[in-house]
DNA sequence: CCATTAACTGACT
DNA sequence: AGTCAGTTAATGG
């Protein structure tokens, strides 16, 4: 059987759609695999789309001191790239671990869109929604203090990986993340980070379990107003 | 005062 | 050897 068959079949924005369209547009795709901390996209390419098939990916810019400001970090199934954007991509885009990533070309992106409108439904609503999770941040990062960044970024994870309806009290959230990449999402340095969670758990707002963060949902939202 | 950098440390791989 | 996390001291806006 087909590997890249098999792995478009397991990506979620492929999942309910029959096999032989599959087969139809398994033909777009190039897959390739990337070792850790390997650039896959920097500023000045164009019109390429990747789709994350396993590993995780870090989306990137540089401020003026040279210091790394994440904007998402992506996993299996979450696309990415430029469709031929008037102002140019300032991101960079790099494996974080060992990756498998599809790409496929702008033209043939949109060939694909036009094929199979189901897709297009799926794929608006995840970029919609990561849309405004990065407009969030933005205005965070501007308005904020740094508690209350990382009040705010513990939600927003909350909510993905709760991903429905979450009317838990307690929320886990299911990836981990080192310091080092929570503080480059905040625009603090690493020990200003650890200092913050250290703090946020001595006063019982944030647990851990291993790598994972647990909190109380509405005892931070009322931080967050 | 709050956050940053630098430097050292121990734990883990 | 390299990465990660916790701590301290000195510095700056």
């Amino acid at each position: 059987m087909n590997k890249k068959i098999w792995y478009l079949q397991q990506l979620d924005l492929f999942a309910n759609l029959a096999r032989e369209k599959i087969q139809a547009i398994e033909s777009l795709f190039t897959m390739k695999d990337y070792y850790k901390r390997e650039v896959i996209f920097e500023p000045g390419d164009k019109n390429k789309v990747f789709i994350v098939k396993t590993g995780r990916v870090e989306v990137y810019q540089l401020n003026s001191n040279g210091k790394k400001i994440i904007i998402e970090i992506l996993k299996q199934g979450s696309i990415f790239g430029d469709l031929g954007s008037d102002s140019p991509m300032e991101s960079y885009i790099e494996a974080t671990v060992d990756s498998c990533v599809c790409s496929l070309d702008k033209d043939k992106f949109f060939y694909l869109v036009a094929h199979e409108p189901q897709l297009a439904e799926k794929l608006m609503k995840n970029l919609f929604n990561r849309l405004i999770l990065v407009e969030k941040r933005v205005s965070s990062l501007a308005v904020d203090n740094a508690f209350l960044r990382f009040v705010k970024l513990l939600l927003s994870l909350g909510r993905k990986s709760e991903s429905d309806f979450g009317d838990k009290e307690s929320i886990e959230i299911a990836d981990s993340f080192t310091h080092e990449e929570l503080s480059q999402m905040l625009g603090i340095s690493r020990q200003t980070m650890t200092t913050l969670i250290n703090q946020m758990e001595r006063q019982k707002l944030l647990f851990r379990q291993g790598k994972k963060f647990r909190f109380n949902k509405s005892q931070l939202e009322k931080f967050s107003s």
